[in-house]
DNA sequence: TCCCAGGGCATCA
DNA sequence: TGATGCCATGGG
């Protein structure tokens, strides 16, 4: 039987090899699977829950429905999802020609041409997963992660693989760290963990309150007043979920690690250099980053 | 064994 | 305001 499609179409610069690159660079990614061409991947709409092939090409994204038909509001409303997570809607084309001015990083626009600055639409997720990552490297963040989801996280299976959902804040504020045994998360992740947890499940906190307020300082405000959420954890966040143009995770350490191969920065203590040389790409700070993290990993 | 990982907090000068 | 120690553990 012939299985429900959705078709985007895409009108900027994607190179779905290159997407399908960041999404497949061998860590052990729980939520999502690739497959030739393109990623399986649980959403939920309302009482929904569907699986979805995301077969990509360079002029298009197509939506396969796996195991329902879905709604018109689900298809919608994932669609959505999927542009947000795959940076549908930005035009790379201003950001090469931004970057073409330096020859330090102008190579990247032909590099890594079609890249899209890749997010995480959810807020709450954007921000546990900042927690679990820091001061860790990736491939443990990973192994945590996957952990976390597949104790706490909605699950569906199909065709006998699990597939799964990050957890809500409702799931993770009832626990305690009693819960989190054995998942070697520190005391203090877990405690931070919960903690932002609670202020989702209460309201405190909130993507849409987030975005309510006035600008990228008051955003970085708000949640940096939050036990566990530094400079860097806001900033990414940001960056990943809010898709603030704005935010530069600094101290990171990739991104550090970038701005010394490049030659932009003398040392990894070289704030100086590093905040002039952003202040020449106002407006394509995030852009920067996530194209000097690309640089980290060899060509394809 | 030592140092680094997509940091943040508490403490202290 | 800035420096230092600590947390926690895998991997090179």
């Amino acid at each position: 039987m012939e299985r429900p499609k959705t078709e985007i179409t895409l009108n900027g610069t994607f190179t779905a090899s290159e997407c399908l690159w960041f999404l497949n660079r061998g860590y052990d990614e729980c939520l999502y699977r690739l497959f030739s061409g393109g990623v399986r991947r649980l959403f939920k709409s309302g009482s929904e829950l569907l699986i979805v092939d995301i077969h990509l090409y360079d002029d298009k994204i197509i939506l396969e429905w796996l195991n329902a038909v879905p709604s018109g509001k689900a298809v919608a409303e994932i669609a959505e999802t999927i542009s947000e997570w795959l940076d549908l809607e930005t035009d790379l084309e201003v950001f090469y020609l931004a970057i073409s001015a330096d020859p330090r990083i102008a190579y990247m626009a032909t590099e890594f041409s079609g890249l899209p600055l890749i997010g995480i639409p959810d807020l709450f997720e954007a921000l546990c997963w900042a927690i679990i990552g820091q001061q860790i490297n990736l491939s443990f963040a990973y192994k945590i992660k996957r952990r976390l989801v597949e104790r706490f996280g909605e699950s569906l299976v199909f065709r006998g693989e699990h597939y799964y959902l990050f957890p809500s804040p409702a799931e993770l504020s009832t626990l305690t760290s009693l819960d989190f045994a054995h998942m070697q998360l520190s005391e203090s992740k877990i405690t931070y963990l919960i903690r932002v947890a609670e202020s989702f499940r209460s309201g405190e906190l909130s993507k849409a309150g987030l975005m309510k307020l006035n600008d990228t300082h008051s955003r970085i405000s708000a949640l940096v007043s939050i036990k566990g959420i530094g400079q860097w954890t806001a900033n990414y966040a940001l960056m990943k979920s809010l898709r603030e143009r704005s935010c530069i995770p600094y101290r990171d350490a990739g991104l550090l690690n970038a701005l010394l191969s490049h030659g932009i920065i003398s040392d990894k203590t070289d704030q100086r250099s590093a905040e002039d040389f952003f202040a020449e790409f106002k407006g394509f700070e995030a852009h920067l980053v996530f194209y000097f993290w690309r640089s980290l990993s060899p060509k394809r």
